[in-house]
DNA sequence: AACTGTGAAAACTTTCACAGCC
DNA sequence: GGCTGTGAAAGTTTTCACAGTT
């Protein structure tokens, strides 16, 4: 499956169709239509039934989409149906806060190594994870078979410990520090960026353009 | 100024070009050409120049662009001329951790208030704002002048949080819940997911898609 | 009647390629 | 020669609208 290439918009709202799934799975819902699935999603119905059959046929005609299958589907669609091992470079706030924000281990995330640069933080155990010396990188990434790497250093350091990553077969990289990462061909890299996201806001309250508004009749 | 309504990858991209240009100013850069610019963002020349000849012509032909004229002209489009007044609902770890972000301020966004519902909480100063009780919420927004929210609030509580904001007059949230924000007309929001990115990362782990390459010969 | 799946159309975004200027 | 600014072309994404299914 996860033949045709999709747009990362695409891949966004997948992800968030399947949240809203697993909330209904959790309430009980049986079968959901593209409409109301697109309304809790804030997308519209024709765009919920296209990026659904991109991938095949899975509704019922005159029914709908049953959510149990949905929800197995679009995770098979993402890569969603295994667990990943994790590992956060850079203790700080941010990385402390990514450590104790237990949701990941529900979503399917293990954060299984935690890397600091400064000797005082290194053996301690931050929300249940040992934090390692940044030297042991390569060793402890190879070990626990490390499969993404989240980021979370000075941006000066950014960089240096992403090259690291990849260098150690890491493919997968998720950027907290406000820089451009500059990766290997093969590897993936997503940046979050709050003070990008504050910005887009400003423009958007200066310029008073409306948020365009996506309605269905 | 502003007039051009532009998408929302447009406007990302003006945040990009101005992350890199301050960079470049500090640096003592003077002049910049589209080529430079792009290769510094993960862009494209031609889209460098697109972006910014949509607001005028702002370049000199055969030479380039003035760092310090276009930082100028860009956070004028972004309506960063000046200083954004922001509070933070929900004092958690994501939330202090935005607080000891020290890095807002630089970027011209003040954090005036905090507020939490837990009274254990309430009158400590958290990284130098003191974090008022929730019930406070309307009386300090108004007081303070609270142009941009942040919530930072458990997912079931994001949505009512929100409509306060709205309510007490704040136009832009940023929603850290893991929640779709229903938002009136004008409102603007976005939402920082980070259980979304990683479902990303996961899309093209398994796909084996090729994040799409831009390349400048 | 209700709803999916999907070609075709429309809208939007990016890239190309080159005239014009320094 | 090097670079911008920009129409035109190419490519991509979204919306429409309806045939087909239950």
């Amino acid at each position: 499956m996860s033949q045709p290439k999709i747009s990362d918009s695409a891949v966004r709202r997948l992800s968030l169709y399947l949240r809203a799934l697993r909330e209904l799975e959790r309430q009980g819902g049986d079968l959901v239509s593209s409409r109301e699935l697109a309304h809790l999603c804030g997308a519209t119905s024709a765009q919920v039934r296209k990026d659904l059959s991109l991938f095949g046929s899975f509704g019922k005609r005159g029914r709908g989409y049953s959510v149990g299958e949905l929800v197995a589907t679009i995770e098979e669609i993402l890569g969603l149906g295994r667990r990943w091992r994790v590992a956060l470079v850079g203790v700080g706030k941010i990385g402390s806060a990514l450590l104790g924000y237990r949701d990941l281990e529900g979503r399917g995330f293990d954060l299984v190594a935690a890397f600091d640069i400064d000797p005082a933080k290194v053996g301690r155990r931050v929300a249940g994870v040992e934090v390692s010396a940044l030297g042991e990188l390569e060793r402890v990434v190879a070990e626990r078979g490390v499969e993404i790497g989240i980021v979370a250093t000075p941006p000066g350091a950014a960089q240096e410990v992403a090259e690291r990553l990849w260098e150690a077969g890491v493919e997968a990289v998720l950027n907290f520090a406000p820089v451009k990462l500059t990766a290997p061909g093969s590897a993936a890299v997503r940046t979050v960026d709050v003070v990008l996201e504050l910005e887009g806001l400003c423009y958007q309250l200066s310029s008073g353009a409306e948020p365009r508004e996506r309605r269905e009749r």
